[in-house]
DNA sequence: TTTTGCCTGTTATTTGCTTAACAATGTGCT
DNA sequence: AGCACATTGTTAAGCAAATAACAGGCAAAA
C-alpha cells in the first residue's frame, strides 16, 4: 500500500532511464569502478547531471558528497525497483527477423527477464529451437502461456495478423504486450500495452533531415 | 523562410502522428472510402478525436462539416509536409536479423524513402543482395554514402561497434541516424539523432506488469 | 421555420516532465 | 583554522504536449 504505490508514481521516463543507468553502471562495475558522479552517468547517456540527480532523488537513493554514488549499491536499488522478484517470463510472438533479433538481444542479458517461448505459424519453424528457445505453434498459444506462466509478449507478427494475435494473447491471460507491429492494437485496461512503430520513427528522422536541409539552402 | 519554418515548429509528437494518420488513411482509401471523420481516425490509432483535429489544425487542413476530411487531399497535404520532394536515400548499417527486418519493413512501402544500401563486416554477406539491395563492406561506407547520396542511416550493428560506426557515418556526411543499438552515441549538432532501445522498453513493460500484480495482491 | 444533433476549429486549462537556481555539505589547500 | 571548490539534494520556474471547454455551422428532423 505504501512503498509500491510510491514507485508506481515514478514518471515513465524515469523508469526508462533507470533501466539505462543500470546497464551503464554494470559496465562501469565490470571495469573496476566502485563510485560514480552524476555527471559521469549523464555523460554516458546523453542527458544532464541534474536529471540524473533528480531521478535518483525520486527513488530515494543518496550518494556521498566526495565520491558520488556507490555503483554496486545503486545497481541493487534500481534492480529492487524495476525487477520482479520471481522474474517475468517472456514470449516472442512471430519468429521472423525481428522476432529473432529480439530473442538474441534479450537472451541471457537480464536474468529476471527470460524469453521462454517463441510462436509462429510457419510449419518449418514449429518444434525447432532458436537460441535454446522452443518455437511453438500459435494454435498452442493459450496452452503454452498458461503452462510456462508467461506474462509478457513481444508482438512481431506481420501487421495483418496484429489484431487477431493480440486478442489471442489477451484471452490467454497475458499481462503486458510490447507491440512492434505497425498496426495499433486494443487491449483491456488491465493489460499494459506499449507500442513502437519503426516506420513512424524513420519518417520522423527523414522529416527533420528535410527541415534541416531546407534551412541551410535559403 | 516562412512556410518551412512554420512546419519546423510542429510538435514532434504531431509529426509522428501525421505519419501514422497517413498510413491509416491510405488503407481507408484502398477500401474505397473518400471521406473520414476525426473520430474515425482517432479510433484507428488509439487517441482522441480532439487530438486529431488539433493536429490537422496545426497543419492548416480543413475538413467539411458534414462529411469530415477528404482522404485523398489529406494524404497529399501530409505527404507534402513530411516527405522530401527528392526522396531520401537510406542505408541499413549492420545486416543482422534486425537490419534485415527493417529492410523488409521499409522496402517499397514509402517511395520517398528508399533503402539503397546495406553494410556489414561479414565477408559472407558483402557483395550479396538482400531484397534487391546490395550489401557493402563497412570499409566502403564513406565512398558508397557519397556516391549514392545517402542521407539517413539506420544503425543496427552490435553494441560494441556503435561508437566507431557512428563516427564513420558522421565523417561520411550522413544527415540523420536512427540508432537501434543499446548504446547511446554522440553526433554533431547538425546530424539529427533518434535513439531507441528495445531492452529499456521491455524492462519498462515488465515494471508495469510487476506494479500491477502487486497492486492486485494486496 | 425552428429546433436538434453532430461535426469542426480554436482557445484555455491542466498535466507531466525538464531545466534552472540555489542551499547544504564535506574535502583539501593555504 | 579558514577559504575555495566540487558535488549532492531540493525547490522553483519554464516548456511541451494533452485534455477540456466551447463557439460556430450545416443538415436533417420536427
Amino acid at each position: 500500500m505504501k512503498i509500491k504505490n510510491y514507485y508506481k508514481n515514478l514518471p515513465h521516463k524515469t523508469i526508462e532511464r533507470l533501466s539505462q543507468y543500470r546497464r551503464a553502471l554494470m559496465i562501469c562495475l565490470d571495469n573496476g569502478k566502485t563510485h560514480i558522479f552524476s555527471h559521469e552517468i549523464a555523460n554516458i547517456q546523453h542527458i544532464t547531471s541534474v536529471q540524473v540527480r533528480r531521478d535518483l532523488m525520486l527513488i530515494g537513493y543518496s550518494g556521498t558528497l566526495r565520491k558520488g554514488y556507490n555503483i554496486q549499491d545503486l545497481i541493487e536499488v534500481i534492480s529492487h525497483i524495476i525487477d520482479d522478484e520471481e522474474g517475468i517470463k517472456v514470449a516472442v510472438v512471430g519468429m521472423g527477423n525481428l522476432g529473432r533479433a529480439l530473442m538474441k538481444y534479450v537472451r541471457g542479458k537480464r536474468h529476471k527477464l527470460e524469453v521462454v517461448a517463441g510462436f509462429d505459424t510457419n510449419e518449418e519453424k514449429i518444434g525447432k529451437e532458436y537460441k535454446g528457445v522452443t518455437c511453438y505453434s500459435i494454435d498452442d498459444l493459450e496452452k503454452v502461456i498458461d503452462k510456462l506462466n508467461i506474462k509478457l509478449a513481444i508482438l512481431t507478427v506481420p501487421a495483418k495478423y496484429s489484431t487477431e494475435t493480440a486478442e489471442k494473447l489477451v484471452d490467454a491471460g497475458i499481462k503486458g504486450i510490447l507491440n512492434y507491429t505497425p498496426k495499433p492494437i486494443r487491449v483491456p485496461e488491465d493489460v499494459y500495452l506499449e507500442e513502437y512503430d519503426m516506420i513512424t520513427t524513420l519518417e520522423k528522422v527523414a522529416f527533420y533531415i528535410k527541415m534541416h536541409q531546407e534551412e541551410e539552402g535559403e
